[in-house]
DNA sequence: ATCGAAAGTGAGTAATCACTCATTTTTAAG
DNA sequence: CTTAAAAATGAGTGATTACTCACTTTCGAT
């Protein structure tokens, strides 16, 4: 095995090996959990204390270490399921078998229907995800994971689709990469838009309408012809 | 004054106030906002301690104390030039003068210049906006400051811009709020790729194209017609 | 040169940190 | 019911935290 590759197989590996069923788990590991999640996305990691999150927990201090070995790893078995979610093989064939239902769909259907699914799986996991994206910032670790497996895994899928389509004539012979950040940016936009910059605002239209002009400004761009 | 309009005036105000001129400040003082920034921007706020910051800045830990009363107000000291330059109508001026010689150019000229005027000023600024991102997380008051004064602000005068172009019939009649939406996720993601998700890539372009790359997506989308 | 104020110091503070461990309680199989 | 393992406990650990304060040094005006 090349060691180039190290780094993200171990990270990725990591991130598995440290899901468990929720039904291998004791009642008390859950709200440990549960209220790890609660402090973590409104005070941060380093913000919150295993005294805080014990107390919440309605547990003592000690049982968080019989179950978890160091703070971080609690940070790890938070975020490690909807990390998986987000890229691994099996889950995202969620988004494979949009690519691959192609021939059927126009491009605005199957970005359409796109950003609906992974604004879903966001909404779902809305406190996980915050916490993925804020401590993505200072652990190294959980960046590269993120960065390496999540994004390198959509963006090979994305990248396939969009030169195919634009093989087809269907879209403009635009670098793929620069189409792949776009969308990123733009779901992120909503995202972000929608539950921190301006909520009412966001909420005038509804969700679909918001999907609807998102992807119509993508495809269409802003500008009269 | 209406109450609700008190914590803005408030944490605008406390932010200003922060602001000293370079040129009254002490040697020891410039090198403790320099340790500090160095720290908040790798390292986080909340991990950084005040040691650390005394040790890299080579002062002795009391030192800071003497000019700032508590750990957070380094980081509004940090902060607030940056947020000021952002968000006061005297450098917006920057960006009104771009608007308000509007009449000679064209969209994706106003456009392009904007994109490049707020990048350069990101560029120049990149620890300190780093810094301003990642903390606005967990600092409600500098969210605060951040929303209400900057977005606010900007959107204000691009909502302006936008409607007068819908008007003349070079911007398709889309709502004001989503296209603003989609241009600032547009900026956000060029610097996060640039700078977080992959350099590489960016940078196989010149920031020249990238911009212009960009432009020619929000104006033209990416669909063939 | 003198003097008061401002700047700088670093040992000291109580509180809090993540984590340990001897002990008790709960669980489940025989 | 017995019993051994697993789960849970909470007082206790040394290290680190943000911050204080009595003291020394530096500086600028007279």
């Amino acid at each position: 095995m090349a060691l180039s590759q190290f780094s993200f197989e171990d990270s990725l590996q990591k991130f598995v090996d440290e899901i468990k069923d929720e039904t291998e788990m004791t009642e008390k590991q859950k709200q440990i959990l549960a209220a790890s999640v609660k402090l973590f996305a409104t005070k941060g990691f380093h913000a919150s204390s295993t005294a805080e999150i014990a107390k919440e927990a309605g547990v003592a201090e000690g049982t968080i270490f019989r179950h978890y070995k160091s703070k971080k790893d609690i940070l790890i078995a938070v975020v490690a399921p909807l990390l998986v979610k987000f890229a691994t093989p099996f889950i995202i064939q969620d988004v494979r078998k949009i690519f691959s239902e192609q021939e059927k769909k126009s491009v605005a259907q199957v970005i359409a229907q796109l950003v609906k699914n992974r604004l879903e799986l966001i909404d779902a996991n809305l406190k996980h995800f915050q916490i993925i994206i804020q401590e993505a910032f200072f652990h190294e670790e959980l960046r590269e994971a993120l960065l390496q497996s999540v994004v390198k895994e959509a963006r090979g899928l994305a990248t396939q689709f969009i030169t195919a389509r634009i093989e087809s004539g269907e879209l403009r012979p635009l670098p793929p990469d620069v189409i792949v950040r776009t969308f990123i940016s733009m779901m992120f936009g909503m995202v972000y838009f929608k539950y921190v910059v301006d909520p009412e605002q966001y909420r005038e239209r509804s969700e679909e309408e918001q999907i609807e002009l998102a992807v119509d400004i993508l495809l269409n761009g802003i500008a009269n012809r």
